[in-house]
DNA sequence: AACCATGGTGGAATCGTTTCCATGAGTGGT
DNA sequence: ACCACTCATGGAAACGATTCCACCATGGTT
């Protein structure tokens, strides 16, 4: 390849090269005292031999790492793409290095990940939970220091979330208002909040309540659309669905399209999270917004800023209207 | 918060507990001789404590630390989003934690990035390049074991790459069978391969050349509409372009929308990238599907299999044909 | 003049691991 | 019976930083 390449320096060579100790210039480097000449000499030696820290050597002798872990179950949905994307944008204010896993929502693989991040000693942990809190009790008392993001799973543990239960209730509201009275909720796994949130939204209105218009996926896009498809197909009566998520939402459409149910004649449809092609979509879809590089961000900065932790930070949700919701068409379709 | 934490457990109390000396713990836990008797009190004594070795002295020993960097112009771009899916992929059926960067395809925010992870001593890294190839010189030099993706940029360094000569030249002979002559391509930052590829193609099928009629737009969602209703706009005369990613995609269609510009009557367009939602569009997008995940895995392959390097592996691209593009209109449009 | 406080400075210990090297035990061959 | 050889084993030296602690010079106070 190219040629020979050269050792790290350290911090020992600076200080040879500055004609001083190696406390020194630790000393100088991480702003404590010195004389203005010593400090001098350090920073010109430094400059001139492009000194840079080693982070193995600091992290092992200060006992914890920088760098902060983050979880999400699939970085290819936009939404937890956007989440990252806060996540980074804060950590790299702070100079920060972020390690990130793609969980699957799956708990095994969620411990596993955990599992080499305290091998790596990061000791900053952001994550969207998979399982249920009880798994997080090791990783707890190991001294991690987490911070759930968009799911909140333990009490004890800061969370940052968007407002589902407004979310929702919003959503149930206006498909209400256009005279819907059987609507679906087409959830992924691990919206307990959310799934709790509709059924509250159906019996505070006085519509009919029925289990079985709620609907769970797995995290895959066949999953959603074996989901979506089944709904559809099954249930003739349901007039409205509300789709928990972006991958969900685009399963619905398509399997609307593949069914021949017409949106919005035949079934109205919201769903939750506004990603760009929304709006590109036939019809434009109506959905429910989320701050989700904005949850990513709120995050990072809880789990940056040691200090008083608010146990939980809630973020508010908007509606969207668009064209895929019409009025409840008279007679029930097929 | 909790109970008490309880401090990390060491190797020299593993040995204590097995009743034998570090150094043959050390042996055990990686794979050395041991007499089977020993192994098994190493092992149970392990077990036992829960032990993990910290990868921070481990690392410090060993003089380079396990872990992959991976830096990409924007997690929320598909494409990239996929990509990265395909990187963390690979990475963690070796157990290998990837810390993941954002350049916003800026150099000196890459710069930036590639010094911090310097600083970690990461000695893997993955990239999506976003200046020239010079900037690399001191991070090769620094010993760093770089893969470049989606983009090559110098010789020297392993590449995967998508077939953009291929791709490119299948999207303008298709566009030329229908009838088209005057097309454009809206290009991103830092597509130069691609670039050089459309000129060619449209040289070697005798179509009129116009530097004019390549368009580039920065990596902003914004940038890209600009550069797509600009595009539109200012040459009425063009038939049929062709987007050098989904966002310049989704741009291109949300400009022909506002200005009135029917797709595909009064332009076909042809987007570099499938999407989930490419098939929801209205029209639905006929695309060269490029393997977005594959070039991930790929790469991280590369740069995880220390042994014999070649210097670029190309994946192929494909047509993908759905109605975003129709004969040529016999008169310009406007 | 003796003493103490102050503040800059460098040597050495420490973090948790791997790996070099010396030691000792056991075995087979002459 | 002795030697040569293998093999398992543990002590100790790295790796590169931070930080405790002892040291010294200086200057101000009693």
């Amino acid at each position: 390849m190219s040629g020979p390449v050269q050792r790290r320096i350290t911090i020992k060579e600076v200080a040879e090269a500055a004609g001083v100790g190696v406390a020194t210039v630790s000393r100088v480097l991480s702003g404590g005292s010195a004389s203005a000449e010593t400090r001098e000499k350090v920073l010109a030696a430094a400059a001139r031999l492009d000194y840079r820290p080693s982070a193995l050597g600091r992290n092992l002798r200060r006992q914890r790492t920088g760098g902060i872990g983050l979880l999400v179950p699939d970085i290819t949905d936009s939404f937890y793409a956007r989440l990252t994307d806060g996540v980074l944008s804060c950590a790299r204010s702070y100079g920060e290095p972020v390690t990130v896993g793609v969980t699957g929502d799956d708990p095994e693989r969620e411990a596993e990940l955990i599992g080499t991040l305290i091998e790596q000693s990061m000791d900053r942990l952001i994550s969207v939970p998979s399982g249920d809190g009880e798994m997080w009790a090791p990783a707890l008392r190991a001294g991690l220091n987490v911070v759930f993001a968009d799911r909140r799973v333990r009490a004890d543990v800061p969370s940052v979330v968007p407002d589902d239960r407004a979310g929702v209730l919003t959503a149930v509201e206006y498909l209400a208002g256009l005279g819907h009275r059987k609507i679906a909720y087409l959830g992924r796994h691990g919206q307990s909040q959310r799934v709790a949130a509709f059924t509250a939204a159906i019996a505070s209105l006085g519509l009919p309540a029925d289990r079985d218009l709620v609907v769970h996926a797995r995290s895959s896009r066949d999953s959603a659309y074996a989901a979506a498809a089944g709904l559809l197909q099954h249930r003739p009566d349901v007039t409205a669905v509300i789709a928990g998520g972006n991958v969900l939402g685009e399963a619905a459409v398509l399997a609307a399209r593949e069914l021949d149910v017409r949106i919005p004649r035949d079934v109205s449809l919201i769903m939750f999270d506004d990603v760009p092609w929304a709006e590109l979509c036939s019809p434009p879809l109506t959905v429910i917004a989320q701050p989700a590089q904005d949850i990513g961000y709120r995050a990072a900065e809880l789990v940056l800023r040691q200090g008083r932790r608010p146990p939980t930070v809630t973020l508010p949700t908007k509606l969207v209207v668009r064209a895929s919701c019409g009025p409840k068409v008279s007679l029930p379709r097929r």
